[in-house]
This record gives structure tokens, C-alpha cells and sequence, in this order.
DNA sequence: AATAAAATTTAGACTTGCCTAAATTTTTTG
DNA sequence: CAAAAAATTTAGGCAAGTCTAAATTTTATT
């Protein structure tokens, strides 16, 4: 069995290593973490000593591939909480994800499964992420983010990359949700912002940083 | 905030005190906890400090108001997911103690109360025992332990005090459930067990200790 | 390439919650 | 009511996970 610190760094270092696609740094894991570095490594010696991570001193980790199975496991029991607490108990998108960080971690996979088949088999969560497999497998979307779609593209809102919940206020006071078309109309020379067209009457500037952390298809 | 393990020493403060109607000792913490007895007194010390236990050394301990007070809210919580776990995911009453151990210590009240809400505000869990208010006051029933009404008695069975897997399947291979119809034909002088009759053509012997963990009105 | 800066690890310590062994207090018993 | 037994507390220690400060390694800079 694995103590709920364990659960959380394995999830923070599949995130930042598939995010990033190269080795996770020490640094990088104290700041998600907020901890010290000097804890980081102690922790990471645990995992390597568990053969969940490949460590080598000063260069930083990688999953092995039981630690990714065990990184995928919870990323669906969040993400399977989440959908739970949007759709049956009808929480906002922006307020589940600090519940399903304590949620992830109830053990009973018993129990994940049977939430599975009461959700009816979701296959995304509540900000268009994909729920992994019960075999423990990421399923792929071909989404893109809207910073990286040529000018004059119509495309939908697949998903969002940061989940805070400024971040999904402000879609909200936009007007802008899972599933919503978007016609890109232009690209701001000046400051990169992305001037989107919502409906036949109605567009408005979105700033690069809103646009990078939106998923569209 | 407070900690998984003060929760549960307030918890098992609370049944002890209402049980025994008694101050609790060190030892019977020691053996509910599976811990030892030194390592109770520890954490003793440090409710009392917080204010949520009245405890005299070597003389035992009773909740504060305030102790009461979160020990009822935990109870509360884990109650209601019993119910979810039963009436929505379809697991057995003998499965979900577990789980709902877990389930509990998730922090957030608005949580607890759109769960209460979604389930339809039940008032007991699926062992019959009474679901605390959000106020957090324990609602009283007028049950008594089926080992202690008199010969000829036409009971209901409304609740259990005991809640091992084992008590509760050895109630279902006997046929006898929450709300089933117990009528007290006899109680045998040799070993206190009891005849009762749960239909017209059929009676069986029940136990005194099945008796006294049987809940009835 | 040598040195300065940044990143990382090591060393030693703290807190929580638990343990064992020894000391103390309360209760029981002859 | 005094001695034995039982219950409880104290003392000292351990593991997990964190910290600060110092040492080490890597990277960047001149």
C-alpha cells in the first residue's frame, strides 16, 4: 500500500513529465509539491528504493512503468470523483478538483468501479480530460491547443490545460465553455492575444495565455 | 483543522461514552484503536489540550461540547456515504463500513450537505442507525435490543450495534433484515437464546448475543 | 577552461503518532 | 488495611515527511 504523499507525487511527476516530455527536475517537483527541494529528494530515493521512478542523482526522475500504471490510477479515480460531484451532486467545474484531491486517495478500487458504472462509463472529465482505462492506459485526443490553430480556423473547446479556479471563472465571464465553436479570426501582432468569433454577432480578444491553456478540435 | 486519527479517537470517545453511559478508560481506547494503551494517553493529552476531551489523569475521559459537537459531524459524514454506497453504487449494508471509514474524513461541510441533499435527507444508515443533524445532535430512537423485551412481544427489527461483516451476514443466512417482523415466542432458560417466529410456519433460535446486537421497536 | 551561479543532495533536526519498558496510581483481594 | 494485581502514565525511541543550513554537483558565464 501506498501513503497518500507517495499517491500525490507519482500523479505530480506524471503530470510534469508528460507535460514537459523530458526528465522531471527536482526543483520543478518542490514548486508543484510546495515543499523544499531537500524534501523532494527524500522522497524521491523512496520511490526509486519502491522501483516506482528512475532516479539518477542531479538528473531527475522518470516513471518506470508500475509507477506510471500507479500515477494513472488515480489520475481516473480523480477525474471519476470529479464527474461525480458535476453531475450528481452539480458542483461547478471550477470547484471539484481540491475534493477530488482527497477523494482520489479512498482505496477501494472495488469502489472506483462500481463509480465507473454508475457515471455510465464517462470519458472525460468535467474539463474535457480523458479518464484513463481501468488496465491503466491514457486514452489520446488529437486536441490542440487554440494558440496553435492557424488563423481563420473554426474549431470546438475540447478541454482546458490549467484547472484553477480564476482560470475557470474567467472562460466563464467570457462566455467561453466545454464544447463551445470558436472562429479565429485573428492574431494580434503586438501582444499574441487571439481575436475569436463566439457568435454570428459577437467576438472578443482572448490573451495568449488564455489561449494556450485551451484544447480545441 | 484537525487530523484522521484525532477524528477517529473522537469518534470512538463518542461511542465508548454513549455505550457505557460511563467516563472512557485508556484501555478500552487501547482496544477499539488497536493501539497501545501508551500511545492513547499520548493523544490524550493533546484533545485535552485542544479542548475537545475533559480528561483527569488515571480517571478516564468525556467529550466537551465542543468535542461532541465533531464527533457527531463524523459520524454524520460517514453515515451518509453509507448510504450512497448502498442505495446508489448497489453495494451490500455488510460491505461499506470500510469505505465509509475512509469516506468520512473528507474535509468539505458543503460536500456532506449536497450529499445529504442528493440522497434525499435520509435519517438512518442502512443499519438503521439515526443520521446526526447537520446542527449536530444525534436524533433519539426509542429502540430497544431485542434481548431485552418481554415473551410474546411482536416486534419490527429496526437497527444493529454491531457492524462486522460477519454479524451482518450471519443475519441474512438466518433471513432476518432491517424492517423484518420478529415475533418472541420464547427465551430458552439454559443459554438465554430466543424463538422467534418471522412467519407463520416458521421459527428459529437466535442467540442472546445475536439478541442483544439486534436493535427492535 | 576557470570560476561564478544555480540546482541538487546530505546532514541534522522537528512533529505526529506509534511503540516498549519502567514507574506510578488505582483497584482488588486476602 | 496492606500487599498484589491491574490500569495508567512517563520516559525514551522509531518511521514518515517535512524543514534549514551546509556540502556537492552541474550549468552558465566570462
Amino acid at each position: 500500500m501506498h501513503s497518500f504523499t507517495e499517491e500525490n507525487y507519482l500523479k505530480t511527476i506524471y503530470y510534469l513529465e508528460t507535460r514537459q516530455g523530458t526528465e522531471v527536475t527536482t526543483n520543478a517537483l518542490a514548486e508543484m509539491t510546495a515543499t523544499k527541494a531537500a524534501s523532494v529528494t527524500d522522497m524521491l530515493r523512496k520511490l526509486a528504493d519502491k522501483q516506482l521512478i528512475h532516479y539518477r542523482k542531479y538528473q531527475g526522475v522518470r516513471l518506470t512503468e508500475e509507477g506510471t500504471r500507479l500515477a494513472l490510477k488515480i489520475i481516473r479515480r480523480h477525474r471519476l470523483w470529479e464527474v461525480f460531484l458535476v453531475q450528481k451532486l452539480g458542483f461547478g467545474w471550477d470547484e471539484v478538483h481540491n475534493m477530488a484531491e482527497e477523494l482520489e486517495h479512498i482505496r477501494s478500487d472495488e469502489l472506483v468501479e462500481r463509480l465507473d458504472q454508475y457515471l455510465e462509463h464517462p470519458q472525460f472529465d468535467p474539463h474535457g480530460d480523458p479518464i484513463p482505462t481501468p488496465a491503466g492506459t491514457m486514452p489520446t485526443t488529437g486536441y490542440q491547443k487554440l494558440s496553435e490553430v492557424p488563423t481563420g480556423s473554426e474549431v470546438c473547446i475540447m478541454g482546458v490545460l490549467e484547472h484553477s479556479p480564476e482560470f475557470l471563472q474567467h472562460l466563464a465571464r467570457m462566455g467561453l465553455t466545454l464544447g463551445c465553436s470558436l472562429l479565429l479570426r485573428e492574431i494580434n501582432a503586438f501582444d499574441k492575444s487571439l481575436l475569436v468569433q463566439i457568435q454570428p454577432e459577437t467576438a472578443l480578444f482572448v490573451s495568449h495565455d488564455v489561449a494556450r491553456n485551451l484544447l480545441v478540435a
